[in-house]
DNA sequence: AATACCAAAATCTTCAATATTTTCTGGTTT
DNA sequence: AAACCAGAAAATATTGAAGATTTTGGTATT
């Protein structure tokens, strides 16, 4: 089956993980939803065995949940869930520009400021189409956090990172469809960030970068 | 096949998983080296897609690397990644142990002391009988760093701290084989923790728990 | 209303076969 | 001798089908 190259993917496997995956992020598999090896099948294709494999990647990142012999559902979306994913997440990418801001040089800001011109721009547009946009809007956002820790020199705080940030994806697109997001408030404190950085002011960074990811989700009483 | 209950493995990839990790921990399969599937199938039994599925999730987990088209392989053990895990276990670790201080109470307290009642006693029998006893007492360790962050109050946080001690289990069995872990030694620190925890001294015990973790390797020149 | 039991549904596991990709091998050319 | 290309062999990836086991849901009984 699948001609491939359909996307990236270089297995079916992975292309499927990919589909299901973008499909919880938006809510259109919501949250505590069972998944049906047999229903999904016939909705994206492929063999029951890959599915299950797809599926089991999935939980290992956190968003589907599987329960032995009772089969897989979408991983809940708690309030407890929401507070766990955000504060670890300011956690661990604070840590890990902690580490970045010793190790990158030139090269990294200038990476650094360029990610922040493409996310600048994409909260300007989101709002104007949020449903065709919303994605796009978020890769730029990954790709601002995903340069922050870059420099690290840590692949494992990276590989956490970037599972924090997906699982988080779910409610930062649930707060954006209620148009609960100011897109202006989280480009002065992005901007708040970057300057810190530059000026290598390790404790402004940290605090900048807490607010920008707390900040979407109402502080969560911090 | 398989009669079952073999270990507390509830299906068949989660005991082949754990019969692999186990070998991977212990050397026996030892860094870089290939996992062909129908020789492990010959190894430890079980179908190939089991195989399949049971690999997948320990390159989720860290210790096998997974490349596209070109099958397992258990993950290389670098220097770079012992310093790596380590020092990111040190930190996620720490904040775990932080957090935990705040919300444990007395029952909490209780089950420290009995885990380092239970470590301390596998200290003194490891070096008597490596081979024999490691498992024994690396799963006392497990047990005692688990219940330290185990008041955390974030699921998240102990899992990735789980999976970072799994990935350093065969670092601490290599240099436990060398016999270059002085047990006495991590007693001391592990009592200097211990108390500090029960004085609710959170810099002191933080400070003895980067000790305890990067003592065995040497410091890592930290 | 609670329990016991049976049938249906779903998951888990394995076997077997095909397709695709990588790796190896040997001969050719430069 | 080194580089390079085919073609063969080996290994992985994917699918289909079928049996075993477990969970679920409904029905009858107490």
């Amino acid at each position: 089956m699948f001609g491939f190259k359909h996307d990236d993917a270089a297995t079916v496997v992975q292309f499927i993980a990919e589909q299901v995956r973008r499909d919880i992020s938006f809510g259109v598999l919501p949250p505590d939803s069972r998944l049906k090896i047999e229903d999904l099948r016939q909705r994206y294709g492929g063999s029951a065995h890959s599915f299950r494999e797809a599926l089991t990647l999935l939980a290992n990142e956190g968003i589907v949940e599987a329960n032995t012999q009772r089969g897989f559902r979408v991983a809940s979306a708690s309030q407890a869930d929401l507070e766990d994913v955000t504060r670890l997440r300011a956690e661990i990418e604070g840590l890990g520009l902690k580490w970045s801001m010793k190790h990158g040089a030139v090269r990294w800001e200038g990476e650094l400021i360029a990610a922040r011109h493409a996310v600048d721009r994409a909260d300007q547009m989101v709002m104007g189409d949020i449903d065709a946009l919303a994605l796009e809007w978020d890769e730029a956002n990954r790709e601002f956090h995903a340069v922050l820790v870059s420099r690290c020199n840590s692949p494992r705080l990276i590989e956490f990172q970037s599972r924090l940030f997906f699982e988080s994806r779910r409610f930062r697109f649930a707060v954006l469809k209620e148009r609960g997001i100011v897109p202006e408030e989280l480009t002065m404190t992005r901007n708040r960030l970057v300057d810190a950085v530059l000026a290598r002011n390790e404790q402004r960074a940290i605090e900048a970068l807490e607010r920008l990811i707390l900040e979407p989700f109402g502080n969560l009483g911090i």
